[in-house]
DNA sequence: ATAAATAAAGACAAAAAACTCTTTTTATTT
DNA sequence: AAATAAAAAGAGTTTTTTGTCTTTATTTAT
């Protein structure tokens, strides 16, 4: 469904919006280790996060990564959009060229629910939400 | 969400379904054509849909590719299945190695019922239903 | 039997995705 | 001002996916 440099960017966004305070930064090193990713690989996606305008950061002693309350706003989908584009959006699910309601694939109307489901799901939720379930101690960004 | 190896492989499969009759077989190339593919990419994928049991052939003049009874009723997860694997049906969105009821990613829950309407539709809809769809000319396996 | 048509198999090539390493820039602290 | 710690940038490498080409095996028709 998403690449793996988007899974890595969800989990890394949920887990700075979490461990991020006021004036606390984390590091990549953190980050990776936080959510179980190789750690030059999740740098490059933080930046491109951060590019995007996404994520924050401070370069130099005592900086890192960290999201101010507008970027703690960010829905999933905004996340998928910034780093898989809008595939999953418009993309044909067999991926017929030109499908729509007018000319669609025979799959078209029987996957059109399940991926309004799916759009409503990534744009309601945003990194605030996962915040508190996190701190309730239940879900995880890693294993062990 | 699909390889581009499944998104073909789904549309030659109910290619293949719609225009083999009883003794008639359709060729690699119908089958490229009829969906938009590259000709020895599709090859190999009707091969291995073949060595799994979903698609029959004969080689040799008039041979080709067809379907008996038994595979018109395969559903589109079989196919999912046959190429791409199980990952959709088992992996974490967010790839959470090991990601469960007890032990869920933040994600967990809030996608649990799309994907089950997901694998629900995927099971449900067989290739022999999408047949009947296309003889009524309103859907389509490629453009123009 | 032979020729022809077709799928099967194998080996390769190109592109994209995933991942690594090194250097540079910038901010902060002393 | 100098040292240091961090992100940013750049330049690879490896692996996977996608796609191409050639040869072989098999079946059918003549």
């Amino acid at each position: 469904m998403f690449s793996k440099s988007c899974e890595y960017a969800i989990k890394a966004m949920i887990f700075v919006a979490q461990k991020s305070k006021d004036e606390v930064r984390v590091g990549v090193k953190d980050i990776a280790n936080g959510i179980d990713a190789p750690e030059h690989f999740i740098a490059k996606i933080l930046q491109d996060l951060g590019k995007k305008k996404l994520l924050n950061s401070v370069k130099g002693p005592n900086g890192g990564f960290y999201m101010d309350s507008k970027n703690l706003k960010s829905s999933i989908s905004d996340i998928v959009k910034a780093i898989d584009g809008d595939s999953i959006y418009k993309d044909c699910v067999i991926g017929l060229k030109e499908c729509s309601e007018k000319n669609p694939c025979p799959v078209h109307f029987i996957y059109k629910d399940i991926k309004k489901n799916l759009i409503d799901m990534l744009e309601q939720n945003t990194i605030a939400d996962f915040n508190e379930k996190l701190d309730s101690g239940k879900f995880f960004l890693k294993n062990k």
